[in-house]
DNA sequence: ACATATTGATAGTATTACTATTATATTTGC
DNA sequence: GCAAATATAATAGTAATACTATCAATATGT
């Protein structure tokens, strides 16, 4: 079956560039090798400087594209939100039991992620580890209320916004939904950054992945 | 009555800073104000020189307590855990019911700090936000591996096992203890970001606290 | 009083995070 | 096919950061 994503394009708040990097090579070029760089040597130690080495061309150049490195991860970060959205769209339509597509939207969320071919300039693989990572760092910043007013965590927000409404179909009486949506999202990235790095307080091991702890959890808070 | 602390001294790796803090007028001005200076400006704005300035010291004198700015915040949120594990063993020794202690523990970790007069040139409450805002950055670096091995994050992990066993306690055939444990403190400083910056993502309210949302999810997941 | 430790002041370096300018390709429009 | 427009590359430069090193001033302990 051929992916709907090879002609659709995701689209991204256009804050977050001066110049759409989807619309060129260059472009495309710094999207895949900064998830790439950023995933070998880490946010902080990532520069474009470094990044121009590396697609061989110039610091001046990906200025061009992006006005600094924290802009390029909240863009790529967006990006993968969006993608995660449009699979949660795709996996949850028709499914008319309220459990069971609360059930698929909590394996999506918590799930290890395997590249899309769909997307040749984006391996959402090592994108995945990028999010795991360093995803809270777009939010923990002293700008993150300007940037909220600007869109920028828009997408974030509305995977999260479908996980309240399925929620609320599987028990309407249940008075914290929201929080349940946002710990689930953001406590699968947490786990994945556990099982890799302070083994000893997560149950998840190497190869496993959220979803059991997480599904038991959504079922016997809500049903 | 007189709160113990006032005698005794909270101890952190030695590893995390070139001399004690604790032992001078320069060190402890150096921790209080650098908790006032992070809140103010936010970690990464935060410098050695604009902490200088603020005490009227110089950088170089700073140098020599403690390496860079990363192991002070390190330094600062182990102090915090510390903090933290002490009053949740006060909290929580003789009480014979495990349901009871349980919810005790989870009171502490989820509700709103304020200071601790016990301590004079740390405010706990100012402390907090800190954590709140910065903490999971102590942790997301490439070097976490390392730093882990050297025992940075040890108090912090101490108190989320401690968790651990009153959940088991309360439930030996709960499979996910350790997940859940780390999901509720992790969990709770994340949703008093969320009810600072982004709103619409959970059900606290500027003056909740996440206790009635991790009491409910204790309860329902393990009795 | 004198040795020792602590702090302060100054200077210096490499790197980062940009901005500006100019030159050189490449594309496109007619 | 050629001029005009656009994109990219190369270079230089600036202010700030994150330190290190040195030396002077001051306080402290015996």
């Amino acid at each position: 079956m051929q992916n709907l994503l090879s002609n659709l394009k995701i689209t991204i708040n256009e804050k977050l560039y001066v110049k759409d990097p989807e619309t060129s090579e260059l472009g495309r070029n710094i999207l895949k090798n900064s998830i790439l760089l950023m995933d070998e040597i880490g946010f902080e130690a990532f520069t474009f400087k470094k990044l121009g080495e590396k697609i061989q061309s110039n610091e001046s150049s990906i200025y061009r594209y992006f006005e600094n490195k924290h802009k390029l991860l909240v863009y790529l970060t967006s990006w993968y939100w969006s993608w995660m959205e449009y699979r949660m769209v795709f996996v949850t339509t028709n499914i008319a039991n309220p459990v069971e597509k609360l059930e698929k939207a909590i394996k999506l969320v918590t799930e290890n992620v395997a590249d899309d071919h769909a997307t040749p300039h984006i391996n959402e693989e090592i994108l995945n580890r990028i999010i795991v990572e360093e995803f809270t760092k777009t939010l923990m910043t002293k700008e993150v209320d300007n940037e909220n007013k600007e869109g920028f965590f828009l997408v974030y927000k509305r995977v999260i916004n479908r996980i309240i409404e399925i929620i609320k179909e599987v028990n309407p009486e249940y008075p914290f939904a929201k929080s349940l949506a946002s710990s689930i999202v953001e406590g699968a990235l947490h786990q994945h950054f556990l099982k890799n790095h302070l083994k000893t307080i997560t149950n998840l091991s190497e190869k496993d992945c959220a979803t059991d702890f997480y599904t038991d959890m959504a079922k016997k808070i809500l049903l």
